[in-house]
DNA sequence: GCATAAACCACAAACGTTTGCTATCATTAA
DNA sequence: TTAATGATAGCAAACGTTTGTGGTTTATGC
C-alpha cells in the first residue's frame, strides 16, 4: 500500500508536495524536496498510473488495429508505432482483424470504450461499398462521454476528414511499370490487387497510366485480379498463361502475389528474368528468400508506423490543428527477378 | 461527462443502484432496472475503466514482450495471445526487444511499474551469463508496491519459478533428424541454434541423441552455429560445404536458417533433395514459399500464445496455485525438400 | 393487525492522484 | 515599523467507480 501518502507521512510533507516534487510543477525548497526524494527511494514509490489517469483523463495507451500481426506487411508498421510510442511514454494495444470488418467495428467499438488516448488503424473497408464507407467516415467522430478519440489512418482515406500517413499507390505502380520498360519489356501483364479496395483501384492505374504515357495500349487481358495471397498470385499466373495474350514481363500488385506467380512460371518451365521478368510492390522480406530474389518497390512501413504515431501525438496535444496527410515516398529495389544478368549473387545487405 | 452520475440523476436512482445493475452484484428490482438501463442507452453511457480500475485495483491489460515482431515466429503467438486475452476482455500491450537485453530489461521494468496484470515474456536470456540467470530468477518476484505482478514465459525455464508454456525442444529435434534417418540418410549435418541460448543446446542436444540411439557416431564436423538469420545459416552451409567431410542430409535448427542453406546448396549446384536432403524447425510460413518448399517439424504457435494467455489468467485468479509449466507437441511436415520423389506440387494448404 | 424477515435501495467512504486556492513565512521597500 | 511582495507549503475537492453498512419498504406468517 505504498502510495503517494505513504511517501509524504514518511517525508513528513503533504500529498501535494510530493506531486509538486515528482512533477515539477511548483517548485519546491531544497531540503524538503531532498526529504521527498529520500522517501521515494526509501520505499521504491512510483506513480500509479490509473490514479494518474483518472485525474488527469488520460491513459497513455493508444490502440492500433491492423489486419493481421503475420503477414509481412504489418509486423514492420507495428515497430515504427511501436518505437515512437516508447519515446513519449506510451504503450501500444494491439488488434487484429483478419481483414474481416466485423472484426474491425468490435474492436473499434471495444476501443471506444477503454479510453485510450489515440487510435491507428489499418482498415480493410471495402470502398465499393456504402456502408463501409459510411463506417469510414464515422470514425472522424468517434469517442465516448467524455471526448473524442483521435484517429489516425494507414489507408486510403476516401473523403474522410481523419489524419492519415500514407504512399502514393498509384506513384509506386508508376515506378515498377516504368522499371518494366526501361528494361525494354512491352507486353507488360499485371496482377492486380482486389479492386474492391482502394489501394487496388490505384495500383492498376499506376499501371495504367505508365503504360499509355508510353504510347502503349492498355490491354485488359494481361491484367488478372488476385486477392494479395500467394496463391492467388500463383492462380492468376496459371491464367495468363492459359490465354494466348503473350508477355514478357509482368507487375505484381504486392510481393506475395508476385511470389506466386514465379512458382506458376517456374512449374510452366519459364526462367525468371531471362523469359519473364516479375516485379512485386511493398518489399517484403520473403522476396530477399525466394530464388531469384525478387524485384519490389520499397514501402517505408517502419516510417509510416512511427509517422503514424508522431501524428497522433501531434493531434492528441491539439484536437483542433486542421486535418494532416502525410504521404511517404517509395524506392525501387532491384533484384534478380528483373536482372539484365541474371546473376545470382545474393544481396547480404538484406538480412 | 456523461458518469455513473448522471445516469443515476437520470434515473432517479443512486450511484449504487447503478453500479448493481450494471454488475448484477445485487438484485434490483424489475421496474427499477429498466428505468436504469434506459437511462444507460439514452446517454449511451458506459463505464469507465480507469474509474474501475482505480477501485478495483485491475487494470484488464497484460503485457507482451517479444523479441521480435517482424520475425515470423512471434507473430502467430501474438495471435493467440491476442485471441485469448479478447475471450477475457483484456487487452494486449506489447513491446519488442530485438534480442537485447537491456531493452528487455527496460520493458519489463516499464511493465512493473504500468499496473498491468500480468506479463507473457519471450525471454533471449543468455542462460550462460549470471547475470541473465539471475534476472530471470527475479522475474518470479516483480512487482510493484502494491502486488506481485503474475509472469508466464515462453521459452526455457532454467530453475526459475515461474510458469512458462513450452515445446520439448530436444525432442523436436529428434522428430526431425529421425526423419532424415528414416529417408534412409546416415550422414547429417547440423546447423545449430546458439550454444548460449537453452533451445541451441536442446536442439543440437536432440540431434546427437538421434543419431546415438541409431548407431552413428557423432560428428563434430558436420555440426556448424549459426545465430537464427537466414544468412547465417547460409554461410554455414559454405563452410560445411567446404570442410570435406560429406553429408547428405542436413538438419537446421530453425526454418530460416534452413533456407539460407538451401540457397547456398543451390549456388553450390547441389540438388534438394537429391544430392541433399533438408529440414528445418519450427515451421515458419516462408518455407512454403521457397522451391523446393522446406519439411520442417511444426511448433504450435498459436496454441503456445493461447495457452500462455489462459494459464496467466489462470494465476491472476488464483495466485497461490502452484507452478505450471505445459509442454506442446510438435508435428512433422514433410514438404519437398526431404520428399523422396523431388515432386514439386504446392500444398495449397498452407496458404 | 403486528412482529419478523426479506428484499430493496441509498449514503458515504474508499481507491491514488492532481491542482486551485488559501495560509504561512521571510524578505524588502516605503 | 508596517505594508506589500514573493516564495513555499498544505488543504481539500475532484476524477468515476465499487462496496460495506445501514435504513426503508414490502411481503409473510401468526
Amino acid at each position: 500500500m505504498t502510495g503517494i501518502k505513504a511517501v509524504a507521512r514518511e517525508a513528513g510533507v503533504s500529498i501535494a508536495t510530493v506531486s509538486n516534487v515528482m512533477n515539477k510543477r511548483k517548485p519546491v525548497s531544497p531540503k524538503l524536496e531532498a526529504r521527498v526524494n529520500k522517501a521515494i527511494t526509501d520505499l521504491s514509490y512510483s506513480v500509479n498510473p490509473v490514479g494518474r489517469g483518472l485525474k488527469s483523463n488520460r491513459t497513455n495507451q493508444i490502440g492500433v488495429i491492423v489486419p493481421s500481426f503475420s503477414q509481412v506487411y504489418f509486423p514492420a508498421i507495428l515497430q515504427g508505432i511501436q518505437q515512437a510510442g516508447l519515446a513519449h511514454g506510451c504503450t501500444v494495444s494491439v488488434f487484429e482483424t483478419n481483414g474481416d470488418m466485423d472484426s474491425e467495428k468490435k474492436h473499434v467499438k471495444f476501443l471506444e470504450h477503454s479510453w485510450v488516448d489515440g487510435i491507428i488503424l489499418a482498415s480493410y473497408a471495402n470502398s465499393k461499398i456504402k456502408s463501409d464507407r459510411e463506417y469510414i467516415c464515422s470514425l472522424a467522430e468517434i469517442g465516448n462521454q467524455r471526448k473524442k478519440i483521435p484517429v489516425v489512418s494507414l489507408e486510403n482515406i476516401l473523403g474522410s476528414s481523419i489524419d492519415a500517413v500514407i504512399v502514393d499507390n498509384s506513384k509506386a505502380a508508376q515506378i515498377a511499370t516504368s522499371h518494366l520498360l526501361s528494361l525494354g519489356h512491352k507486353e507488360i501483364a499485371h496482377i492486380a490487387a482486389p479492386q474492391k479496395f482502394n489501394i487496388g483501384e490505384l495500383r492498376l492505374k499506376g499501371y495504367k497510366k505508365t503504360l499509355e504515357e508510353a504510347g502503349i495500349p492498355f490491354n485488359a487481358e494481361r491484367v488478372c485480379e488476385g486477392d494479395f495471397s500467394p496463391i492467388s498470385g500463383y492462380h492468376c499466373m496459371q491464367q495468363l498463361l492459359d490465354k494466348n495474350t503473350s508477355f514478357t514481363a509482368v507487375f505484381a500488385a504486392n510481393d506475395q502475389m508476385a511470389i506466386g506467380a514465379m512458382r506458376a512460371l517456374y512449374e510452366k518451365g519459364r526462367r525468371i528474368p531471362k523469359d519473364v521478368a516479375v516485379i512485386g510492390l511493398d518489399n517484403n522480406f520473403p522476396s530477399t528468400l525466394v530464388s531469384p530474389s525478387l524485384s519490389s518497390v520499397n514501402f517505408p512501413k517502419f516510417e509510416m508506423g512511427y509517422q503514424a504515431m508522431e501524428q497522433l501525438f501531434s493531434r492528441i496535444a491539439d484536437p483542433e490543428q486542421k486535418r494532416c496527410v502525410i504521404v511517404l515516398e517509395t524506392e525501387l529495389i532491384i533484384r534478380q527477378s528483373t536482372s539484365k544478368y541474371g546473376d545470382s549473387t545474393w544481396n547480404l545487405e538484406d538480412w
